[in-house]
DNA sequence: CTTACTATTATGTACATACATAATAGCATA
DNA sequence: TATGCTATTATGTATGTACATAATAGTAAG
């Protein structure tokens, strides 16, 4: 019987690397080879098989052929929210308030901000936004004035930087990094936490071509997952 | 001047949204009239829009059409490695050890292990991961034995079950969820930390179909960061 | 005024065909 | 033996054409 369409195709290729017809690390049939057993134009298998390649369940490769891969290189695609849609979302209230504002060449913090060099102009803000009240996350942010000239001192008062920069500031690439820490003793006392508590931070740099745009570190609540599937 | 291939429309796409041609929310010009345009067949149009699509760029309906996406759902693709793979990247040498491995339906840890029920036939293992001998990162894991039968009891005295599941056991999907956590008395000792230093973890588990192969946790040593692009 | 049908339209997909490109193997030459 | 050329091969991509499908708008029937 005909398989005449590319999800039918992947499938069936899925249920065979799954039943362990092809072995992690075999190649399979050239896609001619399918193509005539399936009943379909190669283009179709061509497709079918190009997409688990993007997931990483196969590897291809010119003239070699199409391989399972061996260590399946598990790609999880996690969507980066924003953080008042993320609230929202919960059926939460959400809500915004800027802590603060300065004009820092110099950034007097803990923390080197990524990827940021100390003779860029930097606006450095801090804010914090909240769920039905209650403490959700810190944005701690740099941006980088050489880049965002269109900046009305006052936006950032009713404005999350997060929401505006997106929106207002297209970029081109970005540099992200998960990490945990022991909580400040500034930052817990925002967050309503015990001073030393576990959070979970997100680092998050974007750029426009060469040059940084923003660096923003956030500091979530405690108990704060980050959840994706496989 | 004609742009003959995806890759060259899907930059020409990217340029325009990123110089404000085509704003945020706002629809761009069919397929037809991009090909028209661009001098080249729609499909080739087609392709580059679907890839845009898929990365969160652009949103695309039938009959209406395809817009800037609002909020570009900056989508990051992570990678999970192999942690032998991950260590070995590092330019480290690799060591394993197997810390515990128990019969147990009912376990008796802190933390209930994610979509597994008590009346599983649970193996439970705990494992270290070394990076040059220094302490990496912590697997604990349960394993269903409903689903994972060809197990034989000595495996995972050499081969660390993150390496072993991967190779012998095909899954489906999976959860994972990232947090932070302050780490328990018995776990900084093995990780030569303080206690209740934060700890970044990992929450993993693989199904197959509807049945639960595996739900594993890993602590990491202080100080690691999950690093991604966007 | 509401409901059901119909036409329209933009994207989605399938196919045959053609050519491009990367990687390999084999052969020939120095 | 080493080196470079060439043929081969599997995947990668572009195109014209055709039809499928989802969503909308418009129209007719009750």
């Amino acid at each position: 019987m005909a398989i005449n369409n590319w999800l039918g195709v992947q499938t069936e290729v899925l249920k065979r690397i799954h039943d362990r017809t092809w072995k992690p690390g075999e190649i399979i049939p050239r896609e001619t080879d399918l193509a005539y057993e399936f009943g379909c134009a190669r283009v179709t298998v061509n497709r079918a098989l190009r997409a688990l390649a993007d997931k990483g369940v196969l590897d291809r490769k010119r003239k070699v052929g199409t391989t399972v891969a061996l260590y399946p290189t598990s790609k999880a695609t996690l969507k980066i929210p924003l953080i008042r849609k993320e609230i929202e979302d919960l059926g939460k209230v959400y809500s915004y308030k800027l802590l603060k504002q300065t004009q820092s060449k110099f950034p007097k913090e803990e923390r080197l901000p990524t990827h940021l060099s100390s003779s860029d102009n930097l606006l450095y803000i801090e804010a914090i936004h909240s769920s039905d009240g209650e403490p959700f996350v810190i944005e701690s942010r740099y941006i980088n004035q050489k880049v965002v000239t269109n900046l009305e001192s006052k936006v950032f008062e009713k404005n999350s930087p997060n929401e505006w920069l997106l929106a207002n500031v297209p970029y081109t690439h970005g540099a992200i990094s998960f990490s945990a820490t022991n909580c400040s003793a500034e930052k817990s006392t925002l967050l309503k936490i015990n001073p030393s508590e576990a959070v979970f931070q997100i680092d998050r740099t974007t750029f426009d071509r060469e040059q940084v745009i923003t660096n923003v570190l956030l500091t979530y609540h405690k108990d704060y997952q980050l959840q994706t599937s496989l």
